[in-house]
DNA sequence: GCATATTTGTGATGAATTTCACAAGCCGCG
DNA sequence: CGCGGCTTGTGAAATTCATCACAAATATGC
């Protein structure tokens, strides 16, 4: 294991397991370099380059194996045991990542649901109630939550994550606007769709003034 | 303008943008690259180098013209014309995007949902109808569409695309875990939710484990 | 008006990431 | 068993991105 693994090939090493999947139901036994970065996703180079940061999986002439690289890209990204998540606001936002099968099927569990308004709180989503934001703490101690997710205003999230993690909280997946000052011990991953927009414009609109 | 535009730079202007009109609301009139990179954002000397690749906005001594640097970022951004949006899956995630009052605010209005399941088909968000699928090229065509919103499970999205792209769609913005095949003038920004918590389940498995 | 304290804009430096190129290894076949 | 076709693993080169350091420019105080 290397002294830093960068951002970007975490990413990747997620896509790479995405698609070992996908051929792993379609009963192939190996992959190439050239497979594995998948259409315009990254180049085979790069794969090589990523995955022997880890270690030397591939039989040169050959490829990799689908289902052991699989297992050790699934530990790898920590996906070998489950995570146990709150979810902090039942907005649209939480209620599409609470929604979304993938969420359950890859590890992730909701073990509650907190918001702030009381015609919400006691509402049910399917088996997991929704209540006061003020159990932040004692949620997070007593179902020993690992990851919170964020779904609040933005003027309220650094008060939650504050919360979270004294109370024991792992990491933090951001949705609010705004740069969570959190301890270095705690990692954060931000999920910014006004940015996605905004990037977005700018592609669209910059077409073709360059090059 | 640059040659190239590296897409961190354009994220971090987005950042900049938000600064800057939470500023303004509190009454400040100019701001130096230091607030500007607010936090742990970024630092004043990355501020400095990203405006710098767009024109010389500051006064040195004194920092930037809030409300001037504010409607260049906008130009900059391309927002400063509406965009017209059609969404494509009406469902959770849809849902959340088409309820998020910034969409609207920042210039993006959703013209038209799609979906493809008839139960969902004609009820009503807000003033907008749910249309049926097979209507996309209409739509896109009709109502002058220029981004997509692809929110719709991954084996349905490339189709989506490239019915969309023919039709005359400028812009994707892609919430299917698929690497979409585009033509090259077509921007695509990806939004993966498992990817991100999988980016974050690695990160809290590797605390403490280099440095 | 002059010294001083700020703050920008930017060339130079450094670090990180990606791409390239190719030797080394593996399989299958005759 | 040797040869030819593939594919990995990896040092080196190239490129991209971030940081540093400081001159140039502006404002402020006296």
């Amino acid at each position: 294991m290397p002294r830093r693994v960068s951002d970007s090939t975490v990413r990747r090493l997620s896509h790479y397991l995405r698609v070992l999947e996908d051929l792993g139901r379609s009963g192939a036994t190996t992959v190439s370099s050239e497979d594995l970065a998948g259409g315009g996703g990254t180049t085979a180079a790069q794969v090589r380059k990523d995955l022997s940061q880890f270690g030397s999986f591939g039989k040169r002439g050959l490829g990799y194996p689908v289902v052991e690289l699989g297992s050790r890209l699934r530990s790898i990204l920590g996906l070998e045991r489950r995570w146990r998540v709150v979810l902090v606001g039942a907005g649209r936002i939480g209620s599409a990542l609470f929604a979304y099968p993938n969420f359950t099927r890859r590890g992730f569990d909701c073990v509650a649901v907190l918001d702030s308004d009381p015609a919400k709180v006691g509402s049910w989503w399917g088996a997991v109630p929704i209540r006061p934001a003020e159990e932040l703490e004692e949620v997070v101690r007593d179902l020993g939550a690992d990851l919170i997710v964020v779904a609040v205003p933005a003027d309220a999230a650094q008060r939650v994550v504050e919360r979270a993690v004294a109370a024991g909280a792992r990491g933090i997946l951001n949705f609010a606007a705004v740069t969570l000052r959190v301890p270095s011990h705690v990692p954060v991953t931000n999920v910014n769709l006004v940015m996605e927009l905004e990037a977005l414009s700018f592609a669209v609109t910059h077409i073709g003034k360059d090059a």
